[in-house]
DNA sequence: GTTCCGCATGAATCGATAG
DNA sequence: ACTATCGATTCATGCGGAA
């Protein structure tokens, strides 16, 4: 199996054929959200979600390995007034396929998207639904420990953006790594809400996620040179953060617009690695801005 | 109908055949959980779970008004290493009784149960799943809102408290009512993540949540002198709340030893409120103590 | 180089209007 | 009647320009 990171322009379902059994350790995506994303996948409806999904979780199936873990961003849309059953029958489905419902994590959304409705208020959490093939996997809860005390949230917020400048100044790569250097001492586990921004930088693609939610389940559930998988790439947020983390990431994208945007934004990220362009200062500045 | 709060000794089931259909305005309750409180109803089997409670959902769908709401407490247990479905089974079932799921709020703990396996983090949030009869529902969304800003969430707490207190001192009734007066301005409507620390005061109940959960949705679904049901009544949370907040409370409990202890705790409550005990500082401090 | 302020902008949802 | 589109609503955040 390739040993470097690569993104693939397709279908996942057919683009995996290609791909061993057994062979990844950590499956992260966030797939388009039903009737979102219109042009991808032609937009699906609703009703017809799970349907639509399941061939693709069943090919997720066969390339994770036993020990890996597939962590699936996912929301319910509201339909009528009602929240929609989709996710739940996928859960549903999912396990009818041989995947194990291990955990339900949260994200809960500091800025979510503003609005106000005479019968609900705004959605401020998403689902990180985590699946397994064994109940043996692969966890490694200290990288992502946390400083103790009511301000660890906010603070480590805050940290792991200040360190993950510096971190990149000094050596390019591996962000995050150090966050627990700079405080020192007194970290705890986490829990099972993680409690972050969206970030509205990318402009070019509206459904990305933070860097920080791909980048806290790879410390979680791999180790450096392990193969990390998005086969709804997007903008290329999971595999570009795998790759500045010493993973090896594989991306999957049908849409080229997307595709594109992951290929400069992980070039970009290469290119940044290199001795010649430590200091750099237009391309950190470029990097930062399209993210 | 009975104007007035009033806790009943019995199971649910019998007890609301003598509600009159289309009466209740809000039903809030926590059930007990799967394998949890095995004293009451004799411990029910995760994989037994839905079964057991379809018929109570089913009486409580006829009691509640049809502008009224349904919030359910309720959080999976792990079995064999897996979260279990009884939750988004019930969601099903309930639909199919003729329930609309319209949200999904998350309970998300401040301080959740300690603890540490290998594989799984602490649990820090519980479901508040919602339902209705129907699609037009009271809801009086300006009762809740928070302060903005960063700040809003810790702020709210003390602010919560402080005037809580304040208002007790000064009339004893309607606590948390005048949140918005201390703030004076710049409130804006929550979201659906309610940010709130666990209660451990009450050492005879285990699984007391705190005031401000039944509280919240009181306010928002609720006007004075609105009938509020929890047919799980427990230590009697929900219909202490209620009362204090000019609804009529009803609650049922099956297990004399918890209706004792709501017994207890509303007839202080209804004390308290007597003109002449005001200023009674004993009487204050122990209601505090226990809850 | 800071800090401060104004402004645009979202994985949204409802209800009304148009076809 | 049923579907598609559009305007109104709302707030945390990051950006740019100004002091």
């Amino acid at each position: 199996m390739n040993r470097k990171t690569k993104i693939y322009l397709g279908d996942s379902k057919k683009v995996l054929k290609d791909f061993e059994s057994n062979s990844i350790d950590l499956i992260f995506t966030s797939p388009p959200y039903a009737d979102s994303r219109k042009n991808t996948y032609g937009g699906i409806h609703p009703d017809k979600y799970v349907e639509w999904f399941l061939p693709f979780s069943n090919e997720l199936l066969r390339v994770l390995k036993p020990t890996g873990t597939f962590v699936l961003n996912i929301k319910e849309k509201v339909v009528e007034g009602e929240r929609h059953t989709y996710v739940i029958d996928l859960i549903h489905e999912m396990k009818k396929q041989g995947w194990l419902w291990t955990e339900e994590f949260i994200w809960h959304k500091k800025n979510s998207y503003p609005g106000k409705w005479p019968n609900r208020f705004r959605d401020s959490w998403e689902r990180l639904l985590q699946f397994n093939k064994a109940k043996q996997f692969n966890m490694f809860q200290e990288e992502v420990m946390v400083p103790v005390g009511d301000w660890a949230k906010s603070r480590l917020k805050n940290l792991s953006k200040t360190d993950k400048k510096r971190d990149n100044a000094k050596n390019g790569s591996g962000f995050g790594k150090n966050v627990s250097n700079w405080l020192g001492r007194d970290l705890v586990y986490p829990t099972n809400v993680l409690h972050l921004a969206t970030e509205c930088n990318n402009k070019e693609h509206s459904a990305a996620f933070p860097d920080e939610l791909p980048e806290w389940f790879i410390k979680l559930f791999t180790k450096e040179g392990d193969f990390v998988l998005d086969p709804f790439m997007g903008s290329g947020t999971t595999v570009n953060v795998a790759n500045k983390m010493g993973r090896v990431g594989f991306g999957i994208e049908i849409v080229k617009e997307y595709y594109k945007l992951a290929e400069g934004q992980l070039s970009q990220n290469i290119f940044v690695d290199e001795p010649k362009v430590k200091y750099g200062k237009t391309k950190t500045g470029r990097r930062k801005k399209i993210r």
